[in-house]
RNA sequence: GGGCCCGUAGCUCAGCGGUAGAGCAGUGGACUUUUAAUCCAUUGGUCGAGAGUUCGAAUCUCUCCGGGCCUACCA
């Protein structure tokens, strides 16, 4: 055991010794921080005398300074800081004392009463205080806080402790998925809940994780997407639902990736991707509005709009825009590939039309979609859920949206035609044997599902940490999750 | 997968071939209105791990472990 430890654990016997649990099951606290502040500042300056009842505070001791005969001591919770003087004069020889078992990252609470000092400082001048709890560890360095990123992460609770930024940051989250519900819930919507262990993990092109449940002897893989499930509920009559979830995909990491991340998918009967694109812009301002209290964000260096409308744009048109490029010119992967492969893009081989769209739109176009844009019609082969365009078999209804350079949405007007859509699914699977390996797989239970009828249905879906990242001014992923992965550590 | 960089006290960092350092935290002392309190004294280290080069390695080399940034792949 450290030193310091040892320090600490001989204070505690040392506060048994003196009659005081030091993990006592109960507090009186009659007020918060702020609180407690509010009251003080409705004092003058220097009121040294008991102008205020008295309140019951408790929380951290995040900050100390030892004067001699009276001591001063920032405490900490949930609603802010607080200062409290402590003296000797009003506690006594003992209880002024036993102050030398109080450390940095303890918490105390403390009885007294609202003042504030000769420069105005906000304070609880103390008339008694008891130990809540013994930290057996001191806290990170109080001015630097904790910088290392790994540490911040794997011990999220001193990055907490330590860095303000980050309790602002994990508060608009939880902030955001509220007020994401809120508006879904005012539009008529039902949240519910679907399996997260699938017997076949589809909605999306990616490798999932892959488990076993004992019981049944058989496999099970964790969800990629929330999409066939919801669908399900459609096909039951459920008009409108959503869902805020965790996604897992067997990828690797980057600053806009983690295996596990949260994902909001809604879907809507009698609506399309119109509707939807209306509800999305809708619904990201109006998040934004409630929990910033403004439509515009800073992220990257750039101030971005997020109030509706938003502009549109049909695929086809940003890649002549950003790339120079008509998709239309190179009508199939073999044309397309050499024409990319020309200006230097370096195209896994294998890739059907449709990737290598996408690939073009990730190069030139993505980058540049910095205010807020809705990308429509995208290529069939890409979209194996969403229903062909009228007039364009090779295009689907379908928007991403792109915020800030990165796609932060998703949707469609949905396939409801069983026929289509095992067709689509068999298309797919041509493309695995081309040699794409990320592709949706066929899904005999959904294409039976749909087979009782699906009413048309616009289906949207949102990365919540994405959308954090655009609202806390966060340029990497991890920095809005509270636990992001990381490799174990081997001793 | 490739390139670059980082790992030194609980935390933030310096040192980059010649006796392991600073600030904060801790410990002892002074101080009854401080607030990155101040002042005096002081404890604390397998310098990520292992191997090598050298009279001598935190420092140079190699391997490994963990991490970061960029890039590619996954798509």
């Amino acid at each position: 055991m450290d030193e310091l430890t040892a320090q600490r654990l001989a204070k505690l016997q040392q506060l048994r010794a003196n009659g005081m649990d030091p993990y006592p099951p109960r507090v009186t606290r009659s007020h918060s921080a702020a609180e407690a502040t509010a009251i003080a500042e409705s004092l003058p300056a220097d009121s040294t005398e008991a102008l205020a009842g008295p309140v019951d505070i408790a929380g951290r001791v995040v900050a100390r300074r030892d004067m001699g005969k009276a001591t001063f001591v920032d405490l900490q919770d949930g609603s802010g800081r607080i200062q409290v003087l402590l003296r000797q004069n009003q506690l006594g020889d003992e209880l002024y004392d036993a102050l030398r078992l109080v450390d940095l990252g303890d918490f105390i609470g403390v009885h007294g009463v609202p003042m504030r000092t000769r420069t105005g400082q906000p304070t609880v001048g103390a008339r008694t205080w008891a130990m809540l709890a013994k930290a057996l560890h001191a806290p990170p360095e109080k001015y630097h806080g904790l910088a290392d990123i790994e540490l911040r992460q794997r011990r999220r609770y001193l990055d907490l402790m330590a860095n303000e930024e980050t309790r602002r940051t994990f508060t608009i989250r939880s902030q955001v998925v509220s007020a994401v519900r809120r508006f879904l819930d005012s539009r008529g919507f039902l949240e519910v809940e679907t399996p997260i262990l699938q017997e076949a993990a589809g909605g999306a092109a990616a490798r999932p994780f892959i488990t076993h449940y004992n019981a049944l002897g058989e496999d099970r893989f964790l969800r990629i997407s929330l999409e066939l499930h919801l669908k399900r509920l459609v096909i039951g009559g459920m008009d409108r639902v959503y869902e805020i979830g965790r996604n897992f995909r067997n990828e690797g990491m980057s600053a806009k990736h983690n295996p596990e991340f949260t994902m909001l998918e809604s879907y809507e009967a009698y609506a399309d991707y119109n509707g939807v694109a209306r509800m999305a812009e809708e619904m990201v301002s109006s998040v934004a509005g409630e929990v910033l209290g403004q439509t515009t964000v800073q992220f990257r260096g750039h101030e971005i709009d997020l109030a509706p409308p938003w502009r549109r744009l049909t695929l086809h048109n940003a890649l002549k825009q950003y790339g120079a490029l008509d998709i239309d010119e190179f009508g199939t992967a073999e044309k397309l590939r050499s024409e990319l492969e020309r200006r230097g893009l370096s195209v896994h081989p294998g890739l059907g039309w449709g990737k290598l769209v996408d690939e073009a739109m990730s190069h030139y176009v993505e980058p540049n979609l910095v205010q807020p844009t809705i990308l429509l019609d995208y290529p069939v082969e890409l979209s194996p859920l969403a229903k062909r365009k009228p007039g364009n078999p090779k295009l689907v209804e379908r928007f991403e949206a792109f915020i800030g350079g990165f796609e932060c949405g998703n949707a469609y007007t949905e396939l409801n035609d069983p026929l289509d859509q095992r067709a689509r699914f068999e298309e797919q699977l041509k493309l695995r044997e081309a040699g794409d390996e990320e592709v949706e797989l066929v899904d005999d239970d959904f294409l039976f599902a749909l087979e009782h009828g699906m009413p048309p249905c616009g289906g949207f879906g949102m990365g919540i940490d994405r959308l954090v990242m655009l609202l806390t001014g966060q340029s990497t992923i991890r920095e809005v999750i509270l636990f992001p992965q990381h490799k174990t550590v081997k001793d």
